[in-house]
DNA sequence: CCATTCGTAGAAAACGATTAACCTGTGAGG
DNA sequence: CCTCACAGGTTAATCGTTTTCTACGAATGG
């Protein structure tokens, strides 16, 4: 390995100097200057970025923890947000993914602070996420998609409940009447918020929240398929249905066609979450889409905005959702005609 | 913040004795050593893993670097394949994203140099990526998804000869007779080698490679959408549609439904790469499933044995595909006695 | 012509760990 | 009683940078 020493040799200079030079201090002599940068060119010389990180206490690297990068498109979009701002900031990125395990959440953390990282970017697991080990070190943290309760932590989220609001009208605009609701754990904001959002609209449309459309599953496809099995085998059956994210649509869709019902003339579906294949369904669904990829750019600039010195209260960024309108909810009047 | 120097004032012991105690070195007083953790205890000491990079000159870090985690389902499954081998293995990853860019996929090397990174695994953009930075110092490489031309580096494949073939063997054996393929790039090896086996299959059924029923797109959406457009408003239309992977498949879709044809009865699907979701199309989508994860796993475990020692010959992992048969691709004598 | 300043480069001290080399005290064996 | 071996600990060098401090020569001003 060719180290500053042998550069310093080569060029005829001080290690001191080659520092400056690779490091456009001001002060050095053109012509030293250019002997270096040749020397460098010569030996193929790469400084340690190891080194230059214990010796200057800084590194150029931060930590990124989501949950699980497979589950759909959501985190991966997330996750090139972050690494595009990162990447052209000259940062490079720790990938973590916890699983929603807290256990392995605060073992990425403890990496986080071994390794001395610059800063974070996190999805906490629960409410129970522990970031004084961050804090007790000074290192940044911003949290995204989902807030942790007291935490003085910038966050970038997603309007949970307006946007879930806005796709609860889109359907009692449609004539829609018995809306059900199938929503995450409660413990997490998003299920929470969205649910909130669900019972608003309901409210502002002067409907009363009936407990029986409501159902509290686990973010997962399995259990979006059971909801809708026990909401479609109710007596009063639900003539809508909005899922608060897409596994749980997935499984929601699934159940439908085992009950050889119909969207959206038996059950119209609308999904919280959008999947890029959501066009090429029969009939393509209904999906309030996040903006995943700015979730990422936007934290990862409050993130480089605290890098450079920043040093006021937490930011909160909201990032409004966007409804895309499509055939799983066709409103109720216009679906009757065609049946007449 | 707390170094080894407090935890060994703290334990009335020095520094050396606090290292072996942190390594699980043998011999070392029970006593001290009691002390020693006790004192790492209670200051919080978490021990620098740069300044023991430095020293030990080895990394527990490995770099991963792949073309765009956001294009599908696939890379995200190859990434926590990686990640959960390396997790287990003490070891953390960087990820890296190229979206098929020489220059980032270059500048990445060298970030991986800088940051000595104990090994790398990659899926190479292009056949003209150079690995020597990496083999000069001895940095450990797999290759996964697809290979270099004459590299000595061990690699994880997918047989996409052998999947191909069974693809289309699986058309022909339905009795679809002018089958079509979209592929990618002819300068990627999976563009290349599932085009290969789509003529293997064809040349061992005694059919001839008709070079008008064949598209050479480049692997994304709009390119599937416009070859399939193409083939589908020749005169002598194909009765099949072998595509090489899942965004062109997306596109060639998108193409029949604005055709306003059915499937399979005018024209069937199968896919090379699967999606979760293919179960949810109308018809459901026969694939052939791509053992992403696996890919993560297995190249994970390469890289492994490389770090425990081993250093004989490059090896190559080469995992099967497993067909997913589903409605797109039932077979056409049931088709017709369908519509009897 | 001397003293002060300024610009520039080198010597050497960090950064926080690991580890080779070197001590020290104890117990056994002659 | 002396020596030797050895377990168990400490001292200090080291990894590859950055950066403070110092030194030196030239230039400027009185």
């Amino acid at each position: 390995m060719t180290t500053i020493v042998d550069v310093a040799e080569a060029a005829g200079v001080s290690t001191a100097t080659v520092s400056r030079v690779l490091n456009n201090h001001p002060q050095v002599d053109a012509r030293l200057a250019a002997a270096v940068r040749q020397a460098v060119k010569d030996l193929g010389y790469r400084p340690s970025r190891v080194a230059r990180s214990l010796r200057t206490r800084r590194n150029r690297v931060w930590a990124l923890i989501v949950s699980d990068i497979r589950t759909g498109p959501f985190f991966g979009a997330v996750v090139r947000g972050v690494e595009d701002v990162a990447y052209e900031a000259g940062y490079s990125l720790f990938l973590c993914n916890t699983d929603e395990d807290p256990a392995k959440e605060s073992s990425y953390i403890e990496l986080a602070v071994a390794e001395n990282v610059a800063g974070l970017i996190l999805t906490p697991s629960g409410a129970r996420t522990d970031l004084s080990p961050l804090l007790n070190y000074g290192i940044p943290v911003v949290l995204a998609d989902r807030t942790l309760p007291g935490q003085q932590a910038d966050s970038v989220l997603v309007d949970n409940v307006s946007g879930a609001h806005e796709a609860v009208n889109h359907l009692l605009a449609g004539g829609y009447e018995r809306i059900a609701c199938i929503t995450g754990p409660l413990t997490t904001t998003t299920g929470q918020q969205r649910y909130v959002g669900y019972c608003n609209a309901l409210e502002a449309a002067g409907i009363p929240v009936d407990d029986s459309l409501v159902r509290v599953a686990d973010f997962r496809e399995l259990g979006g398929q059971l909801a809708t099995k026990e909401l479609l085998s109710q007596r009063a059956r639900p003539d809508a249905l909005f899922v608060t994210n897409h596994l749980m649509t997935v499984g929601a869709l699934q159940a439908i066609a085992e009950a050889k019902l119909t969207i959206p003339t038996d059950v119209a579906v609308v999904s919280f979450d959008d999947m890029p294949w959501a066009s090429l369904l029969q009939p393509p669904l209904t999906a309030m889409a996040q903006p995943a990829y700015d979730l990422g750019v936007e934290g990862a600039r409050l993130l480089l905005s605290r890098l450079e010195g920043y040093t006021g209260a937490a930011r909160t960024v909201m990032l409004s959702t966007t409804l895309q309108v499509s055939g799983s909810s066709t409103p109720k009047r216009r679906v009757a005609a065609k049946h007449r």
